[in-house]
DNA sequence: CCTTTCAATGCAAACGTTTGCGTTTATTTA
DNA sequence: TAAATAAACGCAAACGTTTGCATTGAAAGG
């Protein structure tokens, strides 16, 4: 296990530590013929660059970190996915870590992450006062949010326009003549289910309709959660024709309570989503919802950091994506009633 | 951006660096006095240690890197939490790392993680020669398979019994009267796919049935793929009882196929698949499969790796675990006909 | 009171690179 | 032919730690 280092196939060839590192970075000061034989004993030792001392020279990693609130979330693993494919094409390594909820840890791998000196950090944010604990780090290692800002703090994020979401999805609701619904999902905790809470109350009330929640005691967007909170619905009779969950792992939950509890998805409710999971789109689970375009968040989170990176006397910017409406089979109008 | 060194905080307070250090990793040469001193400023002045240079100088990262062929692979997304939690717990981090399914790929991110000195590699083989192209590097930097070891190779793995668990599942069926068998997946690529084929193959032969496979030109086990394969299956008319999908993932898309056909499961064709990932039990999938235990997996994965790293001498070494039948609502059985 | 012992700290090397600057040798120019 | 230029390479510092060894000062032992 002992590895050989550029000192090693210097003293082989008879040069300068110097010229082997030269040669191999491809410097024209070193002489094709030299480059050459450099090349060659490299191979014939199995020599492979040591990247935790170039980085102390050169002052960069060339990875980036990405701390995820929780991976289990489809809607994160899938995110994660893309952001490694485009960190990879733009030349840097991904560095994965998970906060499981807990702000806490999310301090804690916020603080190893800067230690390892990654030279960025994507994060989402376990809740909307992430900031606040993460403050004093924040000025040591380039980041950006992956979640709405809400009180203009300086910091730079992109995100998915909640608020717009979920008033879109109250508004086709509406206009598949639906006029009681149920919003399942948190109202406080992070800002994007702050924002999604109020986009629903605001499409209701425009329209004339009263907003209705059912709080619960779960406090994370899983798929047992979701199954957890309608089974409680689902045992009193019926007193809405639609569900808007604020996120898919919570409708799939939902799916699953309905079945269990005799409920036909969309004949006796409707059922909208939020995020376009992957599973959404299963045939056997069918769920309309409104979709994160991910593929564009991860990208333009990757490439926002990278400009922070590249030019760090840039201030803080901003993207908000807007989401779309994925019609598929979990809501119907009750117009051919 | 400017990082504070354990120089600047020794500067303040006017000792040698070396105490400062040894103030920080809590060596008892240090005086309670000056480590409280030294503690003190270090928080004032917001110093975090720089892991890449003690890395230099402790020759460990204390970092694992983790390779699976696809990230997408749900299969693959619960195992690598689990292993980033274990990994966590026993001190490591993790960096991620995809292969996308190519060799070329996989061999240039093994390069890349050993080049950063990651002190173990855990790698979820692409194909079963995935080891002749990674040979020159082994050596460098202790690593176990997460992949059956077909020929005996200096290698430590960790797997699941495929062959045990085709097998397994195809007495399953048997005893619920099928006779007439559908296998749907590879027959090569991965040891993985090679020793599942057999076990079935195996198991067929024993019960006096024939075996029968549906050879695709779809190379990987993801959901399309198995709604592809199938949709072809089902065009003619049905020839077998039950199908046995090499993966969930191909069993799902198996599903889809047949609810656009018509085709009832278990009613009309059972369907039996193999991983058991998460989505595998939910009600509207509701899938009987042979489960790997990812959990198990993962943390005797790590164990066996931190083994390996903290004793080199320590020669090969491989656990191969039992696969188990999770009965759900998609086989039925044929007496009750 | 001198020597020994020990606790506390400082000095400096080492880890494997990159890179600015100096040196050598060969080539060109006048 | 001497001087100037350029090409190729070597020297050594630097990056921020850890750690073996040397040093200091004070307490303890005889």
């Amino acid at each position: 296990m002992t590895k050989v280092t550029i000192k090693d196939v210097a003293k082989v060839l008879g040069v300068s530590y110097a010229t082997v590192s030269r040669a191999l970075s491809g410097s024209p000061e070193v002489s094709a013929e030299t480059r050459k034989r450099v090349l060659q004993t490299c191979r014939e030792l199995g020599y492979t660059t040591n990247y935790v001392a170039r980085s102390m020279v050169i002052k960069r990693t060339e990875i980036l970190g990405l701390i995820v609130s929780n991976i289990d979330n489809p809607f994160m693993s899938e995110l994660a996915n893309h952001i490694e494919e485009r960190a990879r094409a733009r030349g840097y390594n991904l560095m994965l870590c998970n906060a499981s909820h807990d702000t806490k840890q999310e301090e804690q791998v916020f603080q190893l992450l800067a230690g390892r000196q990654v030279d960025g950090i994507i994060l989402f944010p376990t809740t909307s006062n992430s900031y606040q604990s993460l403050k004093p780090y924040l000025s040591s290692v380039p980041t950006v949010f992956m979640s709405e800002n809400l009180y203009d703090l300086p910091v730079s994020y992109i995100a998915v326009d909640n608020y717009r979401g979920t008033h879109l999805g109250t508004e086709y609701l509406h206009s598949l003549q639906h006029r009681r619904i149920l919003y399942l999902g948190r109202r406080k905790g992070s800002t994007t289910h702050k924002h999604r809470a109020q986009g629903y109350i605001d499409a209701c009330r425009e329209h004339g309709m009263e907003p209705d929640f059912v709080d619960s005691s779960y406090p994370y967007s899983s798929i047992s959660a979701g199954y957890q909170i309608a089974r409680n619905v689902f045992a009193k009779p019926l007193t809405h024709t639609a569900i808007f969950a604020a996120t898919d792992s919570l409708a799939i939950g939902v799916l699953q309570a309905a079945q269990e509890a005799g409920i036909r998805i969309p004949e006796d409710i409707s059922l909208l989503g939020f995020d376009d999971i992957l599973h959404a789109g299963l045939p056997t689970i069918n769920l309309t919802t409104i979709e994160q375009p991910k593929k564009t968040m991860a990208t333009m989170a990757v490439d926002m950091l990278l400009d922070k990176i590249r030019d760090s006397s840039k201030g803080y910017s901003h993207s908000i994506l807007t989401p779309s409406l994925i019609v598929r089979g979990s809501c119907r109008s009750l117009e051919d009633v």
